[in-house]
DNA sequence: ACACACTTTCGAAACCCTTCGATGCTCTTG
DNA sequence: CAAGAGCATCGAAGGGTTTCGAAAGTGTGT
């Protein structure tokens, strides 16, 4: 099978291997933040509630030109992410940005 | 079947809609670079090259439990997002991190 | 030129994601 | 309390992603 090529040759082209600061298990987490984030639609709906400070999921689905179901999905992806923040007033849900977590993501994003 | 409820009723819940900042166009090409962020395998890629500053591929299956041929996918895609850079050096690929890059995608998540 | 080592590309399987219509749930209003 | 508006969930179609083994470049050294 081919020998594996990252065995422990004494040939090997580096040094020696950094210290990995990033565990498996940050990574996902992280990339789970960055996942919801990375999808232009709920890009859309984070700028547009970021702009108003608050937003009422009746205007997203023709602000952002999809349907209800569509636009509903999104936005539970958001909120289980920690990107927004829910709260139903009577009859209508609206929406807010979690400033904190989108500061995190954006200071772990911080590597060199 | 339902009438649209997205119409201009006299009744919107919310008094006008913010002028949109982020359009569709924008909205994608920063989704692009999120998305090649936004993977576990990828994210590690990044955070090791980062605490290096450079990165040869012959070291990171190891480094990261995955086959060498996707491997080799995972730094196309950050290559081809402009988050890495790569240079063949004789018979081995290194790679580094472009962080004007990381910066610019760091500063469009400033939305608030 | 030939053999070898490193890396990418190809082909394929399994899985996840976006999107919508239809349906169900919850809260307000008459 | 009944009707209706706002929103979430379900089910399904279509497309994309992650992953690997196998095979095809590409560069080094003998």
């Amino acid at each position: 099978m081919m020998g594996d090529m990252t065995s422990n040759d004494a040939a090997r082209c580096c040094p020696e291997l950094f210290g990995p600061s990033l565990s498996e298990e940050d990574a996902s987490d992280l990339a789970t933040a960055l996942k919801a984030l990375a999808d232009p639609v709920r890009l859309r709906l984070v700028n547009i509630i970021a702009a108003s400070g608050e937003g009422c999921a009746c205007d997203f689905p023709s602000a952002l030109d999809r349907s209800q179901p569509t636009v509903s999905h999104h936005l539970s992806i958001l909120v289980k992410a920690g990107i927004l923040g829910r709260e139903q007033r009577g009859k209508w849900a609206w929406f807010w940005v979690e400033n904190e977590r989108l500061e995190s993501v954006r200071a772990a994003l911080v590597m060199s």
